[in-house]
DNA sequence: CGGGATCCAGTAGGATACTG
DNA sequence: CAGTATCCTACTGGATCCCG
């Protein structure tokens, strides 16, 4: 069987670069990993993340429904209930992002301290 | 000794983010793949890339040098040589990354199918 | 050769107000 | 409660021209 080649390929760095910059914006992450508890309810959701904007968080939700990482469900009572979960490709997402995560904690404070003394020196 | 836990901290969730959204632009994982086979100069790092403008690598490389990922090197000759290497932060950033192409590899297909499929029905 | 300086278009992110 | 609609700002990516 095939050995899975690093990713040195052209194609390769343009997929991880796809999803890096998908995943990488300002709120997928956190939304992510708020849900990773189980199903939340929007404000339920909006609530834990902090200082999302519900505007933010509809736009997150809906780019991240449309990728089929979340599954949205409504109940049509009044008032309205929609519950997010997510799917089975995004809890897979949370396994490369811990790995992501453990070098962020590990290098982050570096970067922040090479920036600083580059800023410095220009 | 404590186990590193998963990302479920607030300040970890953004400290992921910031690494993902960082290594997440459009050329920044290109440079970086480029460059493990060892040193480049500049155009031949443009050369390799491919469709990059020099404008582009010209920032890409700054943001990566004052990240410390690469160390810059400079021959005052002339015509001037520069050449580009990684440094042992800019190689380690390849571990993670690696976890991460090989989940864009097989998820990347059924993502873009899913936006395809998602898209037709809105 | 290896950039810097400008200018420009498109998109991400955000504040606020309104709605079924 | 769970959004939509509007408007605005800032940043990203890019094209082009210039420089030592």
């Amino acid at each position: 069987m095939k050995m899975t080649p690093p990713p040195r390929d052209r194609a390769d760095c343009r997929a991880v670069s796809e999803v890096l910059s998908r995943v990488g914006d300002k709120w997928t992450m956190q939304v992510v990993v708020a849900l990773l508890d189980g199903p939340q309810r929007f404000n339920a959701l909006k609530r834990q993340i902090g200082d999302i904007s519900q505007q933010m968080l509809t736009r997150t939700l809906k780019t991240l429904e449309r990728d089929g990482m979340v599954e949205r469900t409504v109940c049509a009572t009044t008032p309205p209930q929609v519950e997010y979960a997510l799917s089975a490709l995004g809890r897979s997402l949370s396994e490369p992002v811990r790995q992501m995560a453990q070098w962020a904690r590990a290098h982050l404070p570096i970067i922040h301290d090479n920036r600083r003394r580059y800023d410095e020196r220009h």
